[in-house]
DNA sequence: CATCAAGCAACAAACGTTTTTAGTTAATTT
DNA sequence: AAATTAACTAAAAACGTTTGTTGCTTGATG
């Protein structure tokens, strides 16, 4: 890797300006409803009215007039805190994700994001890097902000994590996995056993009889389907389950890289890898490469997940898309659904369909095979 | 594509499991410190000191638990907007960026919200799409929503859209883009230019000397920048500028496709194309690749941006990294000093140098022109 | 000329906190 | 025994809204 830092000279001429000119009013302070009557000719009550532009109320067009001119003048903009204390909605939504880096999580904000916006909620977005302690700090920050709802994709420790929430009956809608040992709350799944028999499956179906599984052993039940799918897969498809050889470990690029050389050394039969999870794929790949691993020719990769990479450059995995876009839609209107109706909701659980991507990846061993 | 949606029937018997039980209480509402000072057999006020544990008071031990206690037992939970009404801190940000698809803009996010949270802020995050019409509308609702400060990338109506802000003396820090006509200002700024140069003086410098530059016609000052660096490097190195090819278009990757087809019919004598902006590289790869043309041996590639996917599978682009993390951090940074300090803070325009990261999609052709 | 709407605007109470002021005990010092 | 202090608690006002109620003008109707 080459650096060159040289060329910010070309700017160093306002690297810091330094403003020397004095400042208006520092200590500026946004303007009431109080003051706007004040300098209509009003009271506050009626300026709200205006500014509301509640029906059903008289108000001269002369004094209408004048309290938007005021509010105009005085830069008026309404306080969302004192009004939500009124009982008025706070439009707000939190949204709490584990792990930003991962494009399966920003898809889900980007699409529900689209979707809140839409409907004028704001979004309080929060990262919890799957830490139980952040989760639990951030959700009780929720509540002090009385957000209208939240999204979440809990960690380990949700059930415990989300307790409160669920006792003061805060809307909420639990996102790709699931709240162990709660009856009952919204959900919005991901089909995680789906993802792992599709892919296996037609691994197994293009003649692979030796696959190699590369996981994450997170603790999460929903998340282990994956690696129990290929097993089932092989039963159904009437492979050998001692050609499946599982290689766990933590979440990162590293991992996955490690546990890729692992399982190369511990099983050089294998025929294809199957990646679980796409940011330790991003790693394994790194793994292949370097040690001029010619896929698919040498070996098949499968992966679960999208990232834009799959797809990028010379790249073309074939893999299984788990239809991110769709699971944030489904789970922004289902929070809108509790939000905005007076009436009790029922509970639901949704699982979204996974679609099996072909790439060029992953080669068909059935002819090579036969001889 | 082979599409599979079959495996959803998994889980079909609880894909929407009503519940029928009674809920326990549908219009749960906040308790208050009222309702606290009530179940302790003491008055509001008092409750509110011990929960915020403020010292100089003296509060009996005994009272002290009961109110815990109570607080406990009716899972109280301070409410933010009463309080702030009171002139306390909301301890919220705002974050506005143009696209949530760009990791570019991802990175800032990530980078500042770590920044921020240390400091026990939240982030409302907002997608204004490069939108003059919704950043104003979310500008607007960020006044409302009182927060502290507020990030902003500026779509190109900024400066008008920011008027208000700046008259209420809402802290601000601008990133990447300028706000023009505006004299002073919180600025955190790409090194668009140098971006421009440095990968120019690069292919410049492997012998290049007809090289097509792929861009944005945003009309977003700054941002042409880079493709008049590209002219400026052709000028420094002695290269006719009769060499540079440039095409124009807009943001998306599909935009990038059609650019790049563009110039391979229009310049067919190119030995390298220059993408100043990684979605539209996307696509444009995705041209080369559909016509076979081979990186770097058919033709060069220099990217500028770094995206997953430059560096992923079987990608190894040479490419100019922005540094989105280190600005991101500076960002957050230089807002939370203007939050934080009492007095005033002088304006600032911080410059982020810019990285050229070496990959193999640049072919050296300086000896085959020697020939 | 009395009655009654219609049109308009002010008043005041409430939302859930924080903080200042004032007050009440009980213990300690003169 | 009186004065002082320490330890504690209550009362009330304020923050910026929203909204129900009341009250005051008009002009039209009986």
């Amino acid at each position: 890797m080459l650096c060159m830092q040289t060329f910010a000279y070309f700017f160093c001429g306002y690297r810091q300006s330094f403003a020397y000119h004095e400042k208006e009013s520092s200590l500026k302070t946004y303007a009431t409803l109080k003051d706007v009557a004040k300098r209509a000719g009003t009271t506050a009550a009626t300026v709200s009215y205006v500014l509301n532009e509640k029906e059903g109320r008289y108000i001269s067009e002369e004094t209408k007039k004048k309290v938007l001119d005021a509010a105009r003048e005085l830069d008026y903009v309404k306080c969302n805190g004192a009004s939500s204390l009124k009982g008025k909605k706070r439009k707000l939504i939190g949204i709490l994700i584990p792990q930003f880096e991962n494009q399966f999580f920003t898809r889900i904000v980007i699409s529900s994001e689209a979707i809140f916006v839409k409907h004028g909620y704001d979004l309080i977005i929060c990262n919890t890097l799957d830490s139980p302690e952040r989760e639990k700090a951030i959700l009780n920050r929720m509540i002090q902000q009385r957000v209208d709802g939240i999204i979440l994709t809990p960690t380990t420790e949700g059930t415990q994590n989300t307790e409160l929430i669920r006792r003061v009956g805060m809307k909420m809608v639990v996102v790709d996995r699931p709240l162990p040992g709660v009856k009952d709350f919204f959900w919005v799944a991901t089909n995680n056993y789906g993802c792992g028999y599709v892919g296996a499956h037609y691994l197994m179906h293009k003649g692979h009889r030796k696959i190699g599984y590369v996981g994450w052993n997170s603790k999460i039940p929903d998340l282990e389907a994956r690696r129990e799918a290929v097993f089932a897969a092989a039963e159904d498809s009437g492979v050998d389950v001692q050609g499946i050889c599982v290689a766990e470990g933590g979440f990162s690029a590293e991992e996955g890289y490690r546990l890729t050389a692992q399982l190369l050394s511990d099983h050089p039969d294998i025929t294809a890898i199957f990646y679980g999870f796409n940011i330790q794929a991003l790693g394994g790949i790194k793994c292949l490469t370097e040690r001029n691993i010619s896929i698919p020719e040498d070996l098949s990769v499968m992966i679960i997940g999208s990232p834009e990479w799959v797809r990028a450059g010379k790249n073309d995995f074939t893999h299984v898309d788990m239809n991110d876009l769709e699971l944030g839609k489904k789970a922004a209107n289902l929070l809108l659904d509790q939000i905005q109706s007076d009436d009790e909701v029922p509970y639901q659980h949704i699982i979204q369909d996974c679609t099996l991507v072909e790439g060029s990846s992953v080669c068909d061993i059935t002819k090579r095979r036969e001889k």
